[in-house]
DNA sequence: ATTCTATATTTTAATCTTAAAGCAGTTTTT
DNA sequence: AAAAACTGCTTTAAGATTAAAATATAGAAT
């Protein structure tokens, strides 16, 4: 397995510099990939976040987690909330506290199991994530804009592949 | 600019599912695709996260900014750090306190100009980060093989064309 | 020289995140 | 039914993160 290990050096001057700037050719393909798509990844959700942040004051945790509520008119569970976020059980009790306070979502005890807190988006909640939710695709409309539908489709199939298999290596 | 929001409805089953799963085929390309993307990237840096921990325990945050260090035997200052790891001053400095209590690295004034920190790999830190790299990118080589050199190569030049778009919508 | 302006860093308050521990309620075993 | 095991949720402690305010130093303008 001794392969050989990331070699560095400084790319030049200073100025606007992500992670994926700073490497040379030693460096291998994969680690290379990784770190221009980690570049690309942060970089999208760094323009979304601010967005949120500056015209509609939420947080993109918040955000995700009033979209999966959208999804589920009838309202999810705890649990359900922290599988589809891919998020642990602690944080969801405290994203949901929030969103509580502000008034965009509610909970009700489940009948069924005194154990389950049944969370639904309130009316108020409901029209805000409207209006947010068509800004958001506007912004990633925008973003990828820069690819063609095809290249879209190709990179996409890329990714799919890239997930499958890394699913399985994870394990 | 009006263009329809988001539609999602719930997938079916629950088990293992993440953002991406959920979607349904009203939703549109770069939506999609955006979420598809997070969700890869969440998963392959979930990965390195935790053997990070499980292995070395260390944390992302202070490998990367060991990982820039390495690359810069001079050393670098707080805000060339801030710069290259993307992240804030106020982030650095926090990062930089604990990696200093470790003895992983140090920091010295610079000579020329009273507010700067030079920092800079201390013999240990060096020593340990050449072991920690050397099984990252192990790790990413693994992650990634799921794709075809070619593939890789593909996926790196769609992202290349993404990341520079994105940039100029940013600002 | 003094004042203004800009840069480097730290501090603070708020949010998010996880892992682990704990509590409450449910289900299974015996 | 009692005990054991499991599930749903919250709490806690530690770390990461940001924006904004505060400090300290440097450089420019007068």
């Amino acid at each position: 397995m001794g392969r050989n290990h990331v070699k560095l050096t400084v790319a030049g001057k200073a100025g606007q510099a992500d992670a994926e700037t700073r490497l040379t050719d030693g460096d291998h393909q994969a680690l290379r990939l990784w770190l221009r798509m980690l570049a690309c990844t942060n970089l999208i959700e760094g323009v979304v976040r601010e967005r949120l942040k500056t015209e509609f004051a939420i947080t993109l945790p918040r955000f995700d987690l009033m979209a999966q509520l959208q999804r589920c008119p009838a309202g999810l569970s705890m649990s359900e909330l922290s599988q589809r976020l891919m998020v642990t059980g602690g944080n969801v009790t405290g994203i949901v506290a929030a969103l509580e306070a502000e008034g965009l979502i509610a909970r009700e005890p489940d009948a069924a199991d005194r154990r389950v807190s049944r969370v639904r988006l309130t009316e108020a909640g409901r029209t805000s994530f409207e209006r947010m939710a068509e800004a958001h695709e506007d912004w990633i409309i925008d973003l990828y804009a820069g690819l063609s539908a095809e290249e879209q489709a190709d990179l996409s199939k890329l990714l799919g592949r890239l997930k499958a298999h890394a699913s399985n290596v994870r394990n």
